[in-house]
DNA sequence: GATGAATGAGGATTCATTCAT
DNA sequence: CATGAATGAATCCTCATTCAT
């Protein structure tokens, strides 16, 4: 009963290194098993497919860093320190664990873009949400500038900060770089004067 | 005599294309003769190798991206707009017209990485030239915060708004979360307070 | 579990069979497949590649021949009659049931030229010790002529009788020469005198 | 004219020696083209088939070779001399310069196997000729023994000192048989007492 | 004559997946 | 539950040969 369990952990810590380490294509399912240290057919008692495993892999690691992200930004205090922690774990994390998205998109077959996207986009939400949460505080302290935009800049910083789109190629062209133009004005704004209210 | 030429390109542009939106591992020799209309021997008159394919288209593509960027740049006079023009392109061309860096990387044999990483390393030193003139220029005009530092902000841009680097994961993971940790202090540093010199 | 050896084994006698009568280049692995009634992967299963299997096929035959060999030679009782066994057998067991080692040392990658110069020479070894015993009789009989020299005579007679050196041009031409030239006096000498103690 | 004689040569000789080194399956038409200087395409100019080229090639070598061992049989006086001169050529220049008739065989095509034995055949013959001389001077000159079968003798030493049968398997097995057990019963016997005649 | 260019026909190998036990 | 065994479908690549110039 737990024994099932155990092995399903088995497997995606398995795979979880391995995809994370040498992606998506070259990490076969025999490897996976290897390293697991289970046969290859077992693993598709648990799983239906290697894509299969990739998604719940990925989910899984998504979990894992929402909890750290979560408490590490409610560790400090400070609307900055916040902001840096929201922008500086990710990119630590996510190099360090996680399965590499966009390799994975395009090595699978196109029926399994709509459950990659899905899962794309709900981790997505979850980001802007704890961000929101983050520059509501700022506003509310009053450290921001007047003229801070605060949806924009919400969107910004997923854009740029997080999983980069894994797919850009995918989306609609035009949609896309209107997109990507205005975003660009608005982060070079930033860089450029910042976002804190000035003495 | 031309003829050799032009089905060069033939190939290379069917093989950009291809590779663009399928990904370097789910683009096939066969579907890239295919999309040039071309016998699929006659790809290896041409190249060696698929891996060689997207290296030359890689190439290719870069530069006709670095031409497009520095003639941008060279239409604007403001500091400002130079600077947005040097982040607003990359991600607009390399998302509409280049081959996948990371995923092929991951997709190559390991013999490969070594042609990769230079080809890699090249183009972003060049990117980093000319993010270096911009910057003289905006101190020349004292456009710049006076506790602004070049090199570092140079750094940075290029970690973040151009191809993002091809294999986090292929170095040494203690100095790059170092890096990491450094340079988001600093980008977040700049979303808050700019670097523009205050009035 | 025994099925696994049976298949093994299935796919070696295709192989040997096809391997002697086409040659390694001219059998290709899915012949060998076809003649084994399997599928073509299973053969990927049970071998890492089609020179490993031709490498096992070699030594399970030249195994068999061993056998016979050893056998037929014990079961004669004169010096002569031994002798004549150990230069009638192998011709006629390699012409029937071996693969050929020369044309499949020239179609495999240089890689493995070590492997088969290994499984050569192993032979030739065992070769040589049968060959040594048998003489050692004849001396003991006083049955040969007292200028005879054992070991030169076991030399050449593996050279000219056994399985000819495999590849001839990989050894130094100079030294190749002047022991071909050797062999062949003493060759010649032992066809016009022979090398009974003449009464 | 003449050059397209030379250019004829040139692949010849670029064949011939890339042939003796590496074989008939491992020399490409290409690699011919690429040693003789001239397009590949020039070479179906002058020949119909790689095989083709190999056998012109074979029988040229084979001409060279007649020329030099009629020569060097000429030059001694001896019967002995000459028989040793007969056996010590033949490995000595095939090793050298020849293309290997055994490997080519099983390349190519079963359409060619007819052609390949008609070269084999009458190359053997030529041979069987000019030892029948040698045998005759022996007779004449009463060196040999009175028992000494020279019809028998000639095909053994073929047989055994010339090019080996270039396919054994490709011959009814039970004639086959039969011969080579002839064969060895005489080989043996010569070998245990000799052919000329004892004082 | 000579050849650069083009290709069809294969061949070895990989790998996700299935199935019998 | 677990898995050893089996395989179809793909994929990269080679090479003798042809063809247009």
């Amino acid at each position: 009963m737990l024994a099932s369990i155990d092995k399903k952990d088995l497997i995606l810590n398995a795979a979880t290194a391995l995809f994370a380490r040498y992606g998506f294509t070259k990490t076969s399912v025999e490897e996976i098993a290897n390293q697991a240290g289970i046969g290859k057919a077992t693993i598709y008692y648990y799983f239906p497919s290697k894509e299969e495993i990739f998604l719940e892999a990925m989910q899984i690691k998504a979990e894992e860093f929402f909890a750290l992200l979560i408490n590490s930004i409610g560790a400090c205090d400070r609307f900055e320190d916040k902001l840096a922690q929201y922008t500086r774990l990710p990119v630590k994390y996510v190099g360090q664990h996680m399965p590499m998205l966009g390799e994975a998109l395009h090595a699978m077959p196109h029926s399994y873009h709509d459950r990659v996207m899905q899962l794309y986009q709900r981790n997505r939400k979850r980001m802007n949400d704890i961000l929101k949460d983050i520059i509501e505080l700022g506003i509310e302290r009053q450290v921001l500038a007047d003229d801070f935009c605060p949806q924009h800049f919400s969107q910004i910083i997923n854009d740029w900060f997080l999983f980069s789109e894994p797919d850009l190629a995918m989306q609609s062209k035009d949609s896309l770089i209107q997109r990507i133009e205005r975003d660009h004005d608005y982060m070079i704004n930033m860089i450029l004067y910042g976002i804190i209210k000035r003495g």
